[in-house]
RNA sequence: GCUCCCUUAGCUCAGUUGGACAGAGCAGCUGCCUUCUAAGCAGCCGGUCGUUGGUUCGAAUCCAACAGGGAGCGCCA
């Protein structure tokens, strides 16, 4: 609809122009999609905001713009209602020959980005040593989520992974194994992902129990940091055992990523803290080398440091991501990625770090001009109490455990399921649609809160096969693969004109042409559940469509119609969802 | 103590440049399978939008105060 929204809302400020007696200022007279079916398809407001300044009642302002405005090619006449909005229905014709023109068109009538920018996306970011928790599961599910929206969109996206392979977490965990477990510093003796969480656990109480023990750790970090070969050999294997951990997680989830550690900053650490020094921004404060921040206090009014080096000379996250900063918006020529927008998917905890982090680049100059770092937050993964996610022992819960438990109950559902309807099948459809529908309903779930708020997980919930589930979603589009089998294929065999009669075909055609204005407001605020919302609007519109209309056995006048919609229904939802990250199965 | 976020139906949530009587889903209740279809459809029930003020022609939305919940706050990431 954007298209014909453009074209209304240019002949409405034309309208405008003509009927009413403005000042030269720029007055905008916005169309907007009705927010009611009833009301039609598109409303302007415009005559309520111009009241005061034309003095005249705000109901004569829009009628006198309704007589000037010429749409009879596209709308039925526009009307006056309520104090004053102007309501547009478009002509039945004109929306089936948007139909028409979209059933072929790849991209759904969703166009390219005028401005195509480079833009890395920086999401995921497990730590080295440490399982893949909830708290993960949702950077990855919306950051992947994003990166596959703006990269329909014609931008070049760098997907980013910022593993935590650096730090102080290491010197804790080579100075605990150096004790416990020498053999396995030097690959002698094999340590899983499993075995790391354990020794983690056991360095990090050592840490924050013994202060000699916070002694040796620091000087580890700063050993390896120092590029020193032992320390670094066993790093990598520490790294080396994380990282098989995360790949299964991450193809499980049919999730891409460039891996860039961290560790990849290291050697440009020091530039950063001596060109803020050359940039005059460093402060050294009780040993630390810090930059103090501009509108943000602390306890006692005073503003509040950003450390980039440590009394002990060791560096820690605000340098890298400030490294990071800089050779992601650094020319290629430079040695950077050349990005014009970087975006951060992490949880909401951090947004005063990256507020932080943002500031100082900006202070710094290192942000070239036109260029935007923007952080996109999420709230908590909670328990059906209200809490923190947490398994019943307390525990954190594993990513690998939770995706497994989600499969394992949509397996179950469907045995039973087909036990009932005395339905025989391979085991390997059964694996195939356990594994899709209990993986979709993990990452649905996720992308259909909005994500600023907290989430209360419930597997109940998502693997619901009604509702806003991933499963209702499948089922709708199942559907249709059912009648493209019995029809043959969805292409009419003659095909006539469409041409859009009952109220279910003409409802169904509306959602249809609605989805390229979804992901443009999808792509403007970053909300996946935006996607989410409408899709779940289509599946419940084609199930009345196809509930109340028949469409193999319809009249010969409607069948090209209805197969027409069912294709554009169809082609719709795997577009929507594999923009969401979910594949799409023929029967379930 | 300071900063930020949240509070909408019994439950989980939509509602983002302020717009028409506040919307879904689940749960509860009532109907509909000789039909390409029931993992579905049609309907009913359910709300002082945390409270109180303010701005506005118009506030769930903006501002202020208060109450309740969450997160963060100098050398972890």
């Amino acid at each position: 609809m954007l298209k014909l929204r453009n074209a209304l809302q240019h002949r409405l400020l034309e309208a405008m122009a003509q009927a009413l007696p403005l000042p030269d200022a720029a007055v905008e007279f916005p169309l907007e999609p009705a927010t009611r079916p009833e009301f039609g398809d598109f409303q302007a407001n415009g005559a309520m905001g111009l009241a005061k300044m034309l003095g005249q009642p705000p109901r004569q302002i829009a009628q006198a713009v309704v007589d000037h405005l010429q749409v009879e090619d596209l709308c039925y006449p526009p009307r006056v209602a309520g104090p004053g909005f102007i309501n547009f229905t478009v002509r039945p014709e004109v929306l089936a020959a948007e139909v028409q023109e979209r059933l072929d068109q790849p991209r759904l009538g969703v166009p390219m980005a005028q401005v195509r920018q480079r833009v890395v996306v920086d999401f995921s970011s497990p730590n080295i040593a440490k399982e893949m928790h909830v708290g993960h599961l949702r950077s990855t599910i919306i950051g992947d989520c994003i990166a596959r929206l703006l990269s329909f969109r014609g931008h070049r996206v760098l997907r980013l992974n910022h593993l935590g392979d650096w730090g102080t977490q290491f010197g804790m965990l080579i100075t605990h194994l150096k004790h416990v477990a020498p053999r396995s510093l030097s690959g002698e003796e094999h340590v899983d992902l499993g075995d790391l969480v354990a020794f983690y656990r056991q360095a990090k109480k050592r840490f924050d129990e013994d202060e000699g023990f916070q002694e040796h750790s620091r000087r580890e970090v700063v050993r390896l940091q120092a590029g020193e070969p032992d320390a670094l050999k066993a790093w990598g294997l520490l790294c080396q055992q994380s990282r098989q951990g995360f790949q299964a997680i991450y193809d499980c989830l049919d999730v891409q990523l460039m891996e860039r550690g961290e560790s990849f900053y290291n050697d440009a650490l020091p530039k950063v803290v001596e060109d803020l020094e050359q940039a005059g921004l460093l402060v050294v404060d009780n040993g630390a080398r810090c930059v103090f921040l501009e509108g943000m206090m602390g306890k006692d009014g005073q503003p509040l440091p950003l450390i980039v080096q440590k009394r002990d000379g060791g560096y820690n996250y605000a340098t890298t991501d400030l490294a990071a900063i800089r050779q992601r918006l650094a020319s290629p020529a430079a040695g950077g990625e050349g990005a014009e927008r970087v975006v951060y998917v992490t949880d909401a905890g951090q947004s005063n770090h990256f507020a932080a982090v943002f500031q100082v680049a900006q202070r710094a100059g290192w942000v070239p001009k036109g260029c935007c770092l923007q952080h996109v937050p999420f709230g908590l993964v909670q328990g059906a109490d209200g809490k923190k996610l947490k398994t019943r022992s307390g525990a954190t819960v594993r990513l690998r455990d939770l995706l497994e438990e989600a499969v394992e109950r949509a397996r179950r559902d469907l045995v039973e399921r087909m036990a009932r309807e005395q339905r025989q099948a391979e085991e390997d459809f059964v694996a195939q649609v356990a594994e899709t529908v209990g993986i979709a309903a993990v990452k649905y779930a996720d992308l259909s809160q909005n994500r600023t708020t907290n989430y209360q997980f419930s597997f109940d919930r998502m693997l619901a096969l009604q509702g806003n589930t991933a499963p209702y979603l499948l089922y709708a589009y199942v559907r249709i693969q059912g009648i493209a089998r019995q029809g043959g294929s969805l292409v009419a065999a003659e095909p006539g004109a469409i041409c859009l009669q009952a109220p279910q075909e003409l409802s169904l055609a509306r959602q249809l042409l609605n989805f390229d204005e979804v992901l443009l407001a999808m792509e403007q605020d970053l909300l996946p559940n935006r996607l989410c919302t409408y899709l779940f609007g289509l599946s419940q519109i084609f199930n009345r469509f196809y509930d109340q209309l028949p469409v193999l056995k319809a009249p010969a006048q409607s069948r090209p119609t209805r197969l027409a919609l069912c294709r554009l229904s169809a082609r719709t939802m795997d577009l929507g969802l594999a923009l969401l990250g979910i594949k799409t199965l023929d029967r379930m």
